[in-house]
DNA sequence: GTCTATATTGCGATAGAC
DNA sequence: GTCTATCGCAATATAGAC
């Protein structure tokens, strides 16, 4: 038997609901109702609503810049096996946190005013680490020279993170043999890089 | 000055309203303060809230179906062109509706009874004609043999469609020097169609 | 730290006048 | 077809007992 204080046991049913349905639209009865607890725990625990969903956004981020710190300090590694190495990476975390892509993707497209920044600095990031990687790679003769690195990032990104958003409505019409994230990045990469690559 | 009926009015000013802050966050007193017309109309003219937001569905949906089914009329197009014809035409409807992305995002993530069946629909289609034209390339010998059809089609849909999701913060702290955004899927369209050829 | 009870606000919907 | 006025309800937050 795990024992969790009333704050993990809010943030966790927190984490679900917030994700599966929107800030919006989930009420702090709905969320104290499922935890078992009373109403008031909410505001007496993170001074209402909004400082749960706080509480809830800063845990679902911190392994992001984590990782990318960890692919930036592979110095020695080529443009291509930094690039492999964040794909997998990617993986990892999304198979740790299964509901990150949803409050970033939420909060991307309908930010709030606590978490938009947050989620700003944190892909701002990401981009600059894939734009510059991109870039050495065509200095260093390996990608394609006319490549754009903004549009290529972009292709990336929305390469490696888009199944994990949309994961759920896909489930529904494609059979997914095997439920392993890290197979589908390695695919998608695999497309990716060979598509990039001046010669294969 | 051109006539618009409160019908036309509303739908418009909803359209921005849901697209941009999600359906329960948008109230209906909003929506109507936005429309310069009174509360009680969104009730008269779509019977509530609900069935406003059914109409902006129904209407930002319309041409997804319609691009689909003139796409698979080319039968003489190789698969090749009948996909590259397909990216040309998703960057013509996300030109045509710039808020498309945003409703099948959200109701991807978190579908509302009405709407989630209705995209479901949609994007079955959309992944079964991808499929099928991927197997077709690959049986052609145009394709690489060990692709995995359903991951190479969902990396297709996310590589194409992320952009357009994203756009509101990678334009934050990406400059795109050129908003057009048939050069951002023909770009991104290159590196995949690379990235899947055989040979090149 | 957790509860009950309640204050307050804002929601969607509608009856009825015009 | 559009308005005002209002109903009924559910939201978040909190005061105060335990």
């Amino acid at each position: 038997m795990i024992k969790t204080t009333t704050q993990e046991n809010l943030i966790e049913i927190a984490t679900q609901l917030f994700a599966t349905k929107g800030f919006a639209a989930v009420s702090v009865r709905e969320l104290t109702d499922a935890a078992h607890i009373n109403v008031s725990a909410i505001s007496y625990h993170f001074n209402g609503k909004e400082g749960l969903y706080q509480a809830v956004l800063k845990e679902q981020l911190a392994p992001i810049l984590k990782a990318l710190q960890f692919v930036k300090s592979k110095h020695t590694l080529s443009p291509i096996d930094r690039l492999t190495l964040y794909a997998d990476q990617i993986a990892r975390i999304h198979n740790q946190r299964p509901f990150l892509a949803r409050f970033i993707n939420s909060e991307s497209i309908t930010p709030t005013s606590f978490g938009g920044p947050v989620i700003e600095t944190h892909l701002s990031q990401v981009y600059q680490f894939i734009q510059a990687t991109l870039q050495e790679g065509i200095d260093h003769g390996e990608f394609q020279a006319d490549l754009d690195v903004n549009y290529a990032a972009i292709s990336l990104v929305g390469s490696l993170n888009f199944y994990f958003i949309a994961k759920p409505l896909i489930q529904k019409f494609i059979r997914l043999t095997n439920d392993d994230n890290a197979e589908y990045t390695a695919h998608a990469f695999r497309i990716y890089l060979h598509g990039i690559l001046t010669q294969v």
